[in-house]
RNA sequence: CGGGGUGUAGCGCAGUGGCUAGCGCACCUGCUUUGGGAGCAGGGGGCCGACGGUUCAAGUCCGUCCACCCCGACCA
């Protein structure tokens, strides 16, 4: 391709929206364009890359035996209702009606659809198993869109499906796609960490989640130093040591604590460590209070939360139920004789503590000395609080650490969710009626490019894995009134193409310094110049990620570019 | 949804209530320049987010709405 004819515009500045290098960069290098909050085109340079991605993909998923489909992207509302979806999903899914006034959803994923495929076509055991996929646009309306294709409400996305006569074979599904994940994202130059995650609207007993190690990752990740233990903060469990096990309990009594109402306030009144204190919080579930008690210096996990108590919705009470419930105001709330929620969850941080600091509900007044078990009762003890760094890891007690990612895949065991609440069922060999047993997987390919960028860029601009380059050579005349260089360049350029290399030919009529700070900043790996050495018959080859250069001879560079790229593509 | 911020040329930004709304970049023309975002000269491009109000006079003040960005979404 001509840089004079793809329609490459890049900016110097970067746009004021902007936060994240992959959000700037990506815009500044002309890839992509906002149209609206989390919409956005995908201009020419941006779309080879997500052609090239999808690729990858494409053949990644065919390699393991999966068949490609496409779905529609409007689905009607009756497949939503039969799973409880149109009301579970909330408000991320993007509703319309026709003229008709029928609804209908954009798809944010398609287990409904994919299902309803399967159980039309499906009769027999001899049809399984079966993997299908699609790769195209999902719609969700996300409470804030941001860092650009990041979190975007309109995306491209590969979802695949798997369908098996039992768990076992399910089980090895999930298995094959796993290890095609690994496989596609270490292809796209990737550097990832696999981790337990929770399953959230999706549903079904297990999934993982792939992670581009990032800081600018939205996700937090708990991993071991020792083991291969690594978890998304809102699955990970951490172990802590029991406080003061030694101590013996004392006598409760209340204490005056006015105006006391944060843990870090009554901590300092009363001069004892927070880690003393238990708080308790009121949630209201699905219209009843559940109070949760969990050690002071220490945040419930609500995800964990929702989940211990099969919730869908999961806020904190507001001052008036608090103090209906309590009998005091906000911030001095505590377990010992509560009468007014339904349960009482207490976290595992505080299981064998002796002595704790609680709220006394009563205006301005907490409980010292309150033992749990002697002085209240909680209904369960559950693990319930978010991981931190130096917590221990529940496989081998080695350290945990914290870091950051972006979420480019996740793949879940989905158990019959679905086929059982659409029929989808097939006959066995005994001619008798079995739900099948699903999985499915998914990974931003949008989001890809930008966990990619996010990763992989300097100062000057993209440096791009070969795999996903848009284009894998710039060649670039140093001076268009040099008609040597021009004219070499333009048969290096044919050259490339006879070879198959993806090459990128700089003819604009512009000055040298706009030519290489633009090859920079679009990140294309392998940089060939025509400047000075072309009256020697050399032509300059550099290497955008390590800047290393070398002079190549004209007869040997097409040769040396292409084993090159064999070599940065890690074939 | 709550809080904060911003809307002026394609992008980044100036602009005491007062003449025809500016600057840099980008774009077009010409000349010079030519290995790291050139110089000079000339030029094109604006419903100043929308609507309503105050005023002799509104980009500027007031109100309402909309869009976009950031933080938060309840940790007692």
């Amino acid at each position: 391709m001509r840089w004079s004819r793809t329609l490459l515009e890049t900016i110097k500045e970067n746009p004021s929206e902007a936060e994240v290098a992959s959000h700037q960069l990506m815009v500044r290098a002309g890839m992509i364009r906002k149209v609206a909050a989390g919409l956005y085109d995908y201009l020419p340079l941006g779309w080879r890359v997500m052609r090239k991605i999808e690729q990858i993909v494409r053949e990644e998923m065919d390699a393991a035996g999966a068949l490609e489909v496409q779905m529609p992207i409007l689905s009607p509302a009756e497949m939503w209702q039969e799973t409880g979806r149109w009301t579970q999903y909330g408000a991320e899914l993007f509703r319309i009606k026709d003229r008709h006034g029928r609804e209908f959803a954009l798809g944010p994923t398609h287990e409904e659809v994919i299902t309803d495929i399967v159980r039309r076509t499906v009769r027999s055991y001899r049809q399984l198993p079966v993997n299908l996929y699609q790769i195209h646009t999902k719609f969700r309306d996300e409470i804030r869109p941001r860092f650009g294709v990041m979190r975007a409400r309109e995306f491209i996305m590969k979802d695949a499906y798997s369908f098996d006569r039992d768990e076992i074979g399910a089980e090895a599904a999930y298995d094959k796609m796993f290890q095609t994940y690994q496989r596609i994202f270490q292809r796209c130059g990737l550097r990832f960490k696999a981790v337990e995650a929770d399953s959230g609207s999706i549903g079904g007993s297990f999934s993982s989640e792939f992670m581009v190690l990032a800081e600018t990752g939205e996700e937090a990740i708990a991993s071991c130093t020792q083991c291969n233990y690594a978890a998304n903060i809102e699955k990970a469990v951490g172990k802590l040591p029991v406080i003061s096990p030694e101590e013996t309990p004392i006598t409760m009594e209340m204490v005056s604590t006015p105006g006391k109402h944060t843990v870090e306030e009554v901590a300092e009144f009363l001069q004892v460590p927070i880690s003393r204190l238990a708080k308790t919080l009121i949630y209201a579930v699905d219209k009843i209070l559940v109070a949760v008690v969990i050690r002071g210096d220490r945040e419930v996990n609500e995800v964990k939360l929702k989940n211990a108590l099969g919730a869908q919705e999961l806020v904190l009470a507001g001052p008036e139920q608090i103090q209906a419930a309590t009998g005091a105001p906000v911030g001095f709330a505590g377990p010992c004789g509560l009468q007014g929620v339904g349960r009482i969850l207490m976290d595992d941080s505080l299981h064998q503590a002796v002595n704790l600091v609680t709220g006394g509900n009563r205006a301005d007044t907490h409980a010292q000395g309150v033992n749990p078990g002697r002085d209240f009762q909680p209904t369960q003890i559950l693990d319930l609080k978010n991981v931190r760094a130096g917590d221990l890891c529940p496989k081998c007690s080695a350290v945990l650490t914290l870091e950051r990612g972006i979420e480019v895949g996740h793949v879940f065991k989905l158990g019959m969710k679905y086929s059982r609440a659409m029929r989808a069922v097939f006959l066995d060999e005994g001619g008798e009626e079995h739900f099948c047993v699903m999985g499915c997987y998914g990974i931003g390919v949008s989001r890809i490019a930008a966990a990619a960028i996010e990763q992989n860029h300097d100062e000057h601009g993209i440096i791009w894995p070969l795999a996903i380059a848009p284009y894998q050579v710039v060649l670039l005349p140093v001076s268009p009134k040099d008609p040597r260089a021009a004219e070499m360049a333009e048969e290096v350029y044919a050259e490339m193409q006879a070879a198959g290399v993806e090459a990128l030919l700089d003819d604009r009529d512009e000055r040298a310094g706009i030519k290489f700070k633009d090859a920079d900043l679009t990140g294309i790996p392998i940089r060939l110049t025509f400047g000075r050495g072309v009256a020697e018959n050399m032509i300059e080859l550099k290497r955008r990620d390590t800047g290393a250069v070398e002079m190549v001879s004209r007869t040997e560079i097409a040769a040396r570019v292409k084993a090159l790229c064999e070599k940065m593509a890690g074939l």
